[in-house]
DNA sequence: ATTATATCAATACAAGTGTATTTTTATTGC
DNA sequence: GCAATAAAAATACACTTGTATTGATATAAT
């Protein structure tokens, strides 16, 4: 038998996770990358197929812990589920909201040049995600009677998507989790003027 | 007298800002930067402080081009100007859309790391100007009773600010100057919906 | 023409990059 | 205890980074 692996490979993964969420994926080298996840080099490699696979892995996990975890309620909801996942976002108790933004939004941005096909599919996968969850919830509203039923569920939820990147690109630019506060409330005010009294 | 400089100075922080732009800042080495530029490295070095100082020249470029262009007509503008700025944002002819989304966007989120007080006063300092026409504008159209008067403008105008992220962030990830339209459309229709009838 | 001056071009440099390779170490079945 | 296995640690490697240095070059006043 071999030598057992001194990491726990989840572990490590969330710990990349948020060492890239932090850092940035350019500005985080191999060697520090070592000390924050607890991984050695040879595993990096080995395990996860060096940085840039690391990086797709803790894009994953991102991805789908906030797919199973904050957007699962949309998939029912309606408006007021929206809503709570607007605060959310700008809320301190919430694994939503962070100082260092969005994996997501940083990496669309950061990594624009790469064109890495992989790494565009993951992005655009969890913007995909979050539309579809929205118009989900608008469709719900709808059906329910909360909102008129003319409305264009498909445009709000395109408009939604993009007033949360800009509130993440917000929170990490006044490293502030609370930095985007001022869209969130606009946005609320305007799905609140959306409902039929 | 001395041997002429070979490159026209304006010129070659235009480049600079362009290529910074579009490749990032960490990305863009210096070398690669020579070629765009027209600058030689021992120009950038004694002429501009380095590939940072090139940088920090590069955004004062952007940030006193928008101020001194697009932002000027919301000084004495209203609501008609708030939402052709907006509107600007994702318009193919407009010089404020672009595929590569806005530099200081890309700045804030790409260097949150370094923290260089240098950066962070750049940036700030544009985005202040940004919410204080936007703050100028609202106010303008309460003195012209083209908004209710009790409009909360400070907080609307901080609102619009984290939007225009938003839309930025989204064209740059999308690699489309349109990418953000449907979130300008909806705060459009907002802004609109604020109008005393 | 010579000289002074400031630029450009080329080279050099130390440090850091991600990756590859080698050596050591910890475990289990025999 | 011994061999087999696979991971960790250490080292090595080729490459790039931003910067520094050196030598050639183009101007204009003398």
């Amino acid at each position: 038998m071999a030598r057992p692996k001194t990491y726990d490979r989840e572990e490590a993964i969330r710990n990349a996770c948020e060492a890239f969420w932090e850092h940035g994926y350019q500005a985080l080298g191999v060697r520090e990358l070592e000390t924050l996840t607890g991984l050695s080099k040879t595993a990096i490699r080995s395990e996860f197929g060096g940085k840039e696979g690391l990086y797709l892995e803790a894009l994953a996990l991102y991805s789908d812990a906030a797919i199973s975890s904050v957007l699962a309620p949309l998939k029912e909801g309606g408006m007021s589920q929206i809503i709570d996942f607007l605060e959310g976002l700008v809320d301190q108790g919430s694994i939503t909201s962070s100082p260092w933004g969005c994996l997501v939004v940083n990496t669309g941005i950061e990594n624009a040049r790469i064109q890495s096909d992989k790494l565009h599919a993951a992005t655009q996968s969890y913007w995909d995600a979050l539309e579809s969850h929205f118009a989900q919830a608008l469709d719900n509203a709808c059906a329910r009677h909360e909102i008129a039923p003319d409305t264009d569920t498909a445009a709000l939820a395109k408009g939604l998507v993009t007033a949360v990147m800009g509130v993440h690109a917000k929170n990490r630019s006044a490293r502030a989790q609370t930095g985007g506060h001022a869209l969130v409330a606009l946005m609320v005010t305007y799905l609140d003027s959306l409902r039929t009294v």
